[in-house]
DNA sequence: AGATGTTTGGTACTTTAGTATGAGGCCGAT
DNA sequence: ATCGGCCTCATACTAAAGTACCAAACATCT
């Protein structure tokens, strides 16, 4: 947001420099018409390609803003979390437990309580649900 | 690609009509020059955002391309791969095998197939592996 | 201190998943 | 027509995954 603001005013200001040349050279007279202009078109065309470039690489990390919000409104702990990150990973519970230094039990208990609470059947059902709600 | 020529084709001719339209003006005294100077900015704005919209885009596109020639590599068949997209939205065995119209011993042998083949231990690691080859 | 919620772990059980092996039918290439 | 690859299905297993229920340890908030 800040750098939409800076990129504005720093058009804005080159707008009010290029007036101010193109007078000055029209009054010293025969700088060339075209110089200017082909100079106008091509700071703006840049402008313009490095705005939309900003906007459009939004998406891709708004996804990463989208979960923590669902995360919680689904009631997930943190540690619910990790195993379900684990289990988007393809690991087997029994690999979860060596990874997070747990019992497999624990792990069944957190898959459990995970299905649940993401409507699930399976646990690739989980994954499924869980990158639809883009909280993986 | 024939967008991008026909699109800068354009970008230059409506430069040369912007320096006959600039000149007829300023030959027929006092049009404001800001004027002019602020629609060549605004036009080559809005080409820049066009333009980067559309090579910005490609990139969504080049995904589903890759899969194909995977697959092939792989070695995984059509009724396989069937399978495999099954098991990446979370449908069990028994599922898969009434989505299909077929028996559920089919679906296992598909499956355990497709484990080798990806070489993946479990159905969640193979849909990881899958989306890693970017064939899902 | 007591209530609450998370984390951890266990037992016992049912249900899926996955392996191994065999076999019949189908289709295209030799 | 025979061969190989694919698809289909079955049986008999073993191995995971998942459910249900319980319970202790811990941190936090009141």
């Amino acid at each position: 947001m800040k750098k939409t603001i800076l990129v504005f005013t720093l058009l804005i200001v080159s707008l009010y420099i290029i007036f101010r040349i193109s007078k000055y050279s029209l009054i010293l007279g025969g700088t060339s018409m075209e110089f200017v202009i082909t100079i106008i078109a091509i700071v703006f065309f840049i402008v313009g390609i490095y705005i939309n470039k900003k906007s459009l690489h939004k998406p891709q990390n708004i996804s990463k803003d989208i979960n923590h919000k669902k995360i919680k409104a689904l009631e997930i702990t943190s540690r619910e979390y990790e195993v379900l990150q684990a289990i988007s990973k393809g690991l087997s519970n029994k690999e979860i437990a060596e990874k997070l230094f747990l019992s497999e039990s624990t792990i069944k208990t957190h898959v459990s309580n995970l299905l649940v609470k993401l409507n699930a059947k399976r646990r690739t059902q989980a994954v499924q649900i869980a990158k639809d709600h883009k909280i993986l």
